[in-house]
Order: C-alpha cells, then sequence, then structure tokens
DNA sequence: GAATAGGGATGACAAATGTCACATGATTCA
DNA sequence: TGAATCATGTGACATTTGTCATCCCTATTC
C-alpha cells in the first residue's frame, strides 16, 4: 500500500484526485491541504511515501516545502505536479531532489503511473518540461536588479523606489538602464512583461 | 441519465472529473476537449444535457460557446467552471443565460450536486461569486481606451501605439491621461497593473 | 601593493511621459 | 434647431525616464 498526501489549492482538482487515487487498490491519500504551511505540518506528522505538491500555493509554495522535506531527511518523496514548465521553477525542484515533476496538463492516468514508479526508486520527469527547457531564457538579473524590478513592477515612480531601498535617484535609474540592456528592451513595461513571463518574480 | 459534456484545457483536471462523473450511476459523459472550437463542435453534434465549459480555452472561450448554444437554441444548459470571480466574466455569463457557474476552488462533489440541481431547472451559482460581485470595481474604460491601454500593456511607446492605431501622438498622450484619471493611478504600470487584476483584459 | 571588480553616486542630456487648456468636426439627443 | 457629447487633435509645460561618462569606496585577487 502506498500512502500519499495531496497539497494543492485548487480544491476542484483536489478532491478529485483523491478520490480517483482512493479508487486505486494500491493508493491511499491520508490527507489533503490547500496551503504550503499545513501541508509542511501534516506531511511531517503523517510520514506519507510519497507528497504531491503543487507549487503556486497560499503561505508556502510546494518547493519550499519540498526544501523542508529534504532538511528534515524525511523518506517521503515528493512529485511536483504543476501548471508550470517554467525553467526556474524545475531547477529548484531538482535541488530539493524531487522524484517526479509533472504537468497539469498531463491526464490524470500519468499521475497514477508517475506514483507507482516513484515508488520503485526512479525519477520521473515530465517529457514536455524538457522541451520546454531548451528554449527557456535565463535570468541574467542580479538580486539587487531583480529587487530594483519588483518594485517598478508594482507602478513604483523611480523616486518611489529609491526611498524604498534607500538609495539615490541617479542609482536607481542607473539599475534600470542596466536590466533594460540585460534584457534587451527600453522600458519598464517591457522588462516587467519579460519578467514575468519567465516566472522570475 | 444526464449526458455531459467537458470543455476544460487542463487535461488532470478534465479527466479526473470525467472519470469521477462517469462513476456516477446516472451521469455519462459524452465527450471532452480542451479547446473552446472543438467543444462547439462536439457539443452541437453530440447534444449533451448539459455542457460544462471552462471560460479561459484556447481558440474560444468557454463564454463565447456558450453565446453559440444561445444562438443555435440547442437544448444543451450551460455550467461555467472557472478559476475567477470576475465581474466581467459572470456578467457575460448571465447573459449567456448559463445555468451554473462554479469556481474551481469548490470541491468536485459540488459540481456533482449542481449538475443534478441544473437538471431540475434550477440556476446555480457559486455563493463566493455573489460575495466577490459586490466589491468589485467595474471597468470604467471606453473602447477606444482599453484599446489604448492594451497596446501600452505589451510595452509599446507612445508613439507605437499612436502607430498601430492611426491616432496623433498627443491623442495618445490625452487616452492614456484620462485613463489614468478614471482610474485614479499616475503611469502605466500602475493602470496595467489595475486592469490585469480585473481582468478588463 | 597594484590591479580589478562591484556597489553606489553625480551630473548632464535627449527623449518620453503626464497634465492641461483649448479647438474642431461629427453625432446624438431634447 | 440648438445644446450637449464625443473622438480627435494641437500646443505648451513640467517631470520623469533612459542613457552615458565618470567618480568614489571597498573588497578581492594576483
Amino acid at each position: 500500500m502506498i500512502t500519499l498526501y495531496l497539497a494543492e489549492d485548487q480544491s476542484m482538482l483536489s478532491s478529485a484526485l483523491a478520490q480517483l487515487l482512493n479508487l486505486e487498490d494500491d493508493l491511499k491519500v491520508l490527507g489533503t491541504s490547500g496551503d504550503g504551511q499545513t501541508a509542511w505540518l501534516d506531511i511531517n506528522r503523517l510520514k506519507p511515501d510519497i507528497a504531491i505538491l503543487d507549487i503556486e500555493m497560499p503561505k508556502a509554495t510546494g518547493l519550499d516545502v519540498a526544501d523542508d522535506i529534504l532538511a528534515a531527511h524525511l523518506a517521503t518523496k515528493v512529485i511536483i505536479l504543476t501548471t508550470f514548465a517554467q525553467k526556474a521553477y524545475f531547477a529548484r525542484a531538482v535541488k530539493a531532489k524531487v522524484s517526479g515533476y509533472l504537468l497539469k496538463d498531463s491526464p490524470s492516468d500519468d499521475l497514477v503511473t508517475a506514483i507507482r514508479n516513484v515508488m520503485t526508486g526512479q525519477t520521473i520527469y515530465d517529457p514536455e518540461l524538457v522541451r520546454n527547457m531548451v528554449n527557456a531564457a535565463d535570468n541574467p538579473l542580479s538580486d539587487q536588479e531583480m529587487v530594483v524590478l519588483k518594485s517598478a513592477a508594482d507602478g513604483d515612480t523611480t523616486k518611489e523606489i529609491a526611498e524604498k531601498l534607500f538609495l539615490s535617484n541617479g542609482t536607481v535609474r542607473n539599475y534600470l538602464s542596466a536590466i533594460f540592456s540585460k534584457l534587451g528592451v527600453h522600458n519598464r513595461l517591457e522588462a516587467v512583461n519579460m519578467a514575468k513571463n519567465n516566472k522570475w518574480f
């Protein structure tokens, strides 16, 4: 019997999957939750064989939970189940040594198969993911630049950014200029769009 | 026996729901698809009792499909199943005389209940939706203003917007200024953020 | 100890942006 | 018919943005 835990903030999917998985003779869902925080508490308590984690959830992401599981040396294996084939997400997942990374646009049968395969020690990455990885852009921005860009993304003016970050007006403009040149764009909106499309935030 | 059609572009959810619904004695899923165009073709051919439609899908939205169904005077009833409790979406759904509007963060059992209730002639709106409707902002922008804002949202500069829309530079700036004043903001980025948050695009 | 790189800052400049007041022709509505 | 409204445009203005060259200070490295 393989025991499972399901963390997914979309109830429709979460409840549907839980019911389906429980129909399988060899699978048992020990619990579910809709946010990363309770997910981690539950997992640490219930110690399921496999935790199926969505990435974008309230309070803590599935990747945060995966980190926690790794740090606590639990035997629980992790399958990430997400909409997003983003390089950055995938890279973090690999660092957290997850056993599987599935996309929500594969059918639910794939999840069942993945669960059984992961249980035998295999590592499962969605093939579409690997394709997307190739032409995905790496984030070329420094930490500081990202902070500036994030603030700009909120619609903050140069002056407001400068005040928030305790920098001078000119410095902020320099940072933005450097950001644009790195990204090959010429204004804030384009830079923000690019960052959002690549999920750099 | 209630016959169903399922249009949902996220395979994981679509396949899971289809399996679950088919487990019910009185329900039968005639078909599924992941885009609005094939959904409409299938529905017109299969004439299910109820079509369950996601809104945001490739090629045509669920609301487009609902319009088609209404225009063709099919007996098929429509249940919209979406992530978004947006005023604009809901208003369009009501205009298309849909029989139900459910959010994906309600459990799948709710969907089953809704299907049976809709079949008896009831109209089902997610209660959370009604709550969200109250404090949701209406889009105060004119069509032309929306076009301008959309272009700006792509990162286009004033000049580029003017060229695209065959307007003078000054006119575009006037439009943007009017937009900002209506929205209570002071630059493009803020305006775009507000529009995106309210799903005005 | 000199060279180098990186974070932060200045000053200067051109261009873009945001704001206003106002003009004109077309449409709508009383 | 006349008033009101709307879409579009102009000109003028103050600010903000984006770009660049250059500078200072502090680590880091050879």
